[in-house]
DNA sequence: CTGAAAGCGCTTACAG
DNA sequence: CTGAAAGCGCTTACAG
């Protein structure tokens, strides 16, 4: 018999104590360095497991230990029709599911990942299975109703994305309210524009709640006149945005001097209905995004836009989960810094020429 | 108190048990439909269930039923250096892993996703604790050695991607070698070109390798005149493409009709490098990629290449794992089909052009 | 139809 | 330093 005669059914720690001829606690101990173990007490077990190949059930170290090390991610997968939008939105959450996993890989857990179709009207149902394998969850944008969210709160530490707080779960989101601000500031103080409009997100979605709010409390306060309402609402994609523009456009309604757009994808849409109209960009009206995704700066004329720290959320979800998870209490609320970034399309120079301008 | 009094820790069956005034088994059988309980067994169960937003343990439930419906999906993740590179790597490996989840969730199990760093040699260590916490495994191409795979395999069953069939474990893959041939018959025999060139991937890639065998056994035996060796050696990056093409042509190389690359990646950085200098595709030479990533299609000119159905490699890699977990056999090496895609980089005219020629 | 009890594979006080 | 035993929260024969 070549190979090492095998019990039925999966090894257990059982098996790894009668070949090194222990018990099955001193197997636990070497397995997980606890107490100081005599050498050769370590050796024959590190010999049996390795001969074995042994490797220690999950759920039973979890069921003994109240520690699964399994965080729970869910996210809505995009519809499959709308293939090349998906992608963008895709990168979005992936870039924070990065995060997550970077960060969970720092305290050995690992990432539960369950995504929810964009129609499926199950998401309560997939939510609990996944809260049930894990020691915590962190919920993406619009996964869950406020109520759902306090109810499941009772059970299992939960962590929202870019929400709106809610009581019993914990939040983190960037700071909208202050990168809006400053890109409002930018555009009416710096360039001096007099009119400006926002195009808006999907209107259930807390981040761009925050951003119309803020936009228009700023735009107000420096007397700008101020476009928004119904026929200026997009829905983060890039088909949403050049539809209000060809919708307006078509309409004989006179554009605004600048156009703030709910994110970069919005943006994108919108230059090219403008472009195909040959409305030109900043020339004849400014445009800037939000998010800061990795096409906005390539294109024509590079965004101007606010950047989120995306993997940075991911990873501060999870530190602010697991802080809850171990120490019973986490922060209800981090918001994280954005940042300004000015690059062509709401009117500043490129570089090239702000250089050649200052003389270098 | 408006809250119900909760017992200390996290609720249990018992909680729910005593609420509703019936034995744990009662709860855990309306729970999981088994048996035939009294209508209001039911009821009292199921008020009891939401009253208290009781979620079952997955652990607990895990260890009794031998069964931890998850499923451990373990790949590497880019390099952060090369982010723009990285992108369409992730593209590729997020597909599948999106297949993966299509199909897992069929059969209500959940996806533990693990990436391990480029550098990281403790993958061995990673896919251990993985494999701990799930009833199987869906290693990505290049993860372990062969011998690390058979030897895990003992524990878990194991499904490889794209890789070589290994004892113990289970494979899918994608039919390289007909997509190959397909393709280089199409530019031997269609074309009637006469040189061709194989622009290679990673030589540790199962995927290249196979490509590799298979577009010299087909050139050759069209009698071509066939270039290959470390001065065509890619990394499947369009930089790896580029570079390629550039040392050839700095080192005063002739060109072949036609250069076939291992993917498309490498495509993309060979036309780039070709039209920096002038030489126009599929004019001067020709050019074929593999993979059909969604920018395939939007090069210029619209690349040939070999469509790999990625989300299905996913999707039947779960298929797979299942149906050795459930009856504990499963395909040792499925072979899924590929298709040309022939568009205009090889040479043929567009369609507009043909659709005009055959007078439509 | 329902309950008491055994058992899943670990970890960890508790003795020795 | 080490082992026997209890216990983690479920499921499921086994009786009734």
């Amino acid at each position: 018999m070549p190979e090492p005669k095998r019990p039925k059914g999966p090894l257990t720690i059982y098996d790894v104590a009668s070949r090194a001829g222990v018990s099955i606690a001193s197997v636990s101990r070497v397995l997980n360095s606890q107490g100081t173990p005599r050498a050769s007490t370590r050796e024959r077990v590190m010999r049996a497991v390795t001969e074995l190949g042994f490797v220690p059930d999950g759920a039973a170290r979890a069921l003994s230990n109240g520690l699964k090390e399994v965080v729970g991610v869910v996210f809505r997968r995009g519809d499959e029709t709308h293939f090349e939008d998906e992608d963008e939105s895709l990168l979005f959450i992936d870039v924070i599911n990065r995060g997550i996993d970077v960060a969970a890989q720092r305290r050995g857990f690992d990432v539960l990942m369950s995504s929810v179709g964009f129609n499926d009207q199950n998401a309560t149902t997939r939510i609990s299975g996944v809260a049930g394998k894990a020691d915590g969850i962190i919920l993406h944008d619009r996964m869950l109703p406020a109520a759902g969210v306090t109810r499941l709160a009772g059970m299992v530490p939960i962590v929202t994305l870019a929400g709106t707080p809610v009581r019993g779960a914990m939040n983190v989101r960037c700071d909208n309210e202050a990168g809006m601000r400053a890109l409002v500031r930018h555009l009416l103080v710096d360039h001096r524009y007099q009119s400006v409009a926002y195009l808006s997100g999907r209107t259930d979605s807390p981040d761009n709640r925050a951003r119309a709010r803020a936009f228009e409390l700023e735009a107000v306060a420096h007397g700008a006149e101020v476009h928004v309402g119904s026929s200026w609402q997009g829905n983060y994609s890039a088909a949403g945005g050049a539809k209000v523009i060809d919708g307006l456009l078509d309409a004989g309604e006179k554009l605004p001097r600048a156009i703030v757009c709910a994110n970069d994808q919005t943006a994108l849409g919108a230059m090219h209905a403008l472009a195909r109209r040959g409305i030109r960009v900043p020339h004849d009206v400014a445009m800037t995004g939000f998010d800061d995704v990795p096409v906005a700066r390539h294109l024509h004329p590079p965004l101007t836009t606010v950047r989120q720290p995306m993997q940075e959320l991911g990873a501060t979800a999870f530190d602010v989960l697991y802080s809850k998870i171990s120490t019973g209490k986490g922060d209800a609320d981090v918001v994280l810094p954005v940042q300004l970034i000015i690059r062509e399309s709401c009117g500043c120079a490129s570089r090239a020429v702000r250089a050649a301008k200052d003389g270098i």
